[in-house]
DNA sequence: AGTTGAGTTCCATTATTTGAAACTCGGTTT
DNA sequence: AAACCGAGTTTCAAATAATGGAACTCAACT
């Protein structure tokens, strides 16, 4: 229950700065010299120097000789393997994505919340074969997008108001929900009907239903979503689609609390409420 | 060209430390105890303890209150989406395996060497919905896999021998090569055939034929396997599909040495002035 | 030969990390 | 009820690692 709250989010450690560093890299999404490293760091040039020789010694960057040029290392791919297997709903929804995917013909998201963002963690398109780690990985804003508005309406206050306040509430298109007051009032009606539309707030022309996934406690580990586009299908038909929707994410729930279990601390189970 | 060798893999840096205790919970492949973590931890407690309270404050490592145990956190998997399409070839071959998948009507895996090493960074499987996640960022050995050992056969001989010295040569099935010799000769005969079988070395019952990703340099940057079990076909058969393994590797190799070059240093005019 | 700039190393200073020990806080034992 | 226990947390002086200004290397240009 420690009600630590370390803030510090990325000061003072040198661990954090060397992270950031690897985060710099990510954002370029290229290969990057180290000089235009340097360019966008708050650190020396002896300092970045460093950070990155630790980096790729460590496999967490890879340096390209030929290009002289700096990526993400393999490490990552490795590490984020057992990340997803272990953190994240995929493997255990896996199933039942599948056949959400099969019954509605349209493409199925799994998503959880990441901080204020939502995380992509599995996807499958019905139609065509799959384009998984393109997406699994992916972040997108939680204010307008189907899964995003599922899982905050079911998130308790105390940590609702820190992630709306980090919402951005940039304006994509006509029908993005532009304030706090307006999402709020918009997580209400979701709370209610139990499902979330995307009504194109994120992208024109793309609608989508969504369904937080809820464990015992009703705290949501995650949503999913049916999606599709004006051109194919309404929202009228999207929300036809709506109980086989909740029904995946019931026996998501289900799965994924089962799961736990089994591989779990297996000596005695404390008082725990 | 830097001679720069660091050795120090994974010593003196705090980072370095710190990095390990990730690897340490990715090593269980579930949520762990503070105390798990310590009995197997050359660090003290407070030590670790101030190691795992950073990670958590990083987002490398998520602390689950109602277990408390800590598992890997998402940042990893963002992170890991953009190294896979940064400096994997995955994106990159993706219409080609998927090509390769559906004229061999069999497995197609992609893998890049990690180290001593075989990453699997994609998978097709032509015959059913993939399952790709499961197996993108799992490794293998190289010295009995049809990927690892056709990279190898095309590793210049200064890479090779330090990475063969690391090969366990642990004895899966009776076909698989036990010793350095064994392998050498075997990577004589894949270098001069041009691609690589895998002989029920790893898996019984399981095959394939393989062939390594060369860039213009003849350097080996992934390899491309189609493979099966003897249960379905045969080695002879799938040596017919070696010219169609190996068109798809070129394709991919030509692609991936264009796809460098647009997204690049655009500012190569920097000397111009 | 001379200049430039990316990349690398040096090293005295400074700040962080270290870890033994003490403490906290439920729950368990006497 | 008091004492105990052990997982988890905090403290603080000593030890260690990080820092960054400046000097250096080396190749490519002028």
């Amino acid at each position: 229950m420690a009600a630590k709250q370390n803030d510090e989010t990325a000061e003072g450690g040198t661990v954090g700065k060397a992270l950031s560093v690897l985060d710099q890299v990510a954002a370029f999404g290229r290969p990057v010299r180290f000089s235009e490293l340097l360019e966008r760091s708050p650190f020396p040039k002896a300092t970045l120097y460093r950070f990155v020789q630790t980096l790729v010694g460590q496999g967490m960057l890879a340096f390209d000789a030929e290009r002289n040029a700096y990526a993400l290392g393999v490490r990552l791919v490795r590490l984020a393997h057992t990340a997803w297997q272990q953190s994240s709903l995929a493997p255990v929804a896996r199933p039942h994505v599948d056949q959400l995917a099969a019954l509605a013909g349209e493409t199925v998201h799994l998503a959880q919340l990441d901080a204020a963002q939502v995380l992509y963690v599995d996807k499958r398109n019905a139609a065509q074969p799959i384009e998984m780690y393109s997406s699994a990985g992916k972040v997108g804003p939680a204010y307008c997008t189907g899964v995003g508005k599922a899982m905050l309406a079911f998130l308790p206050e105390a940590e609702l108001a820190p992630i709306l306040a980090q919402q951005s509430f940039h304006v994509f298109t006509p029908t993005t929900l532009t304030s706090e007051a307006a999402l709020r009032s918009e997580l209400r009606a979701i709370r209610e009907a139990g499902y979330a539309f995307d009504r194109e707030e994120h992208e024109p022309g793309i609608i989508c239903v969504a369904v937080p996934i809820l464990n015992a406690g009703a705290r949501p580990l995650g949503a999913i979503s049916v999606t599709s586009s004006t051109a194919r299908t309404s929202l009228a038909a999207l929300e036809a689609l709506a109980p086989d929707v909740q029904s995946a994410a019931e026996t998501i729930a289900r799965d994924a609390e089962a799961w736990r279990f089994p591989n779990e601390i297996k000596s005695n189970e404390r008082a725990g409420v």
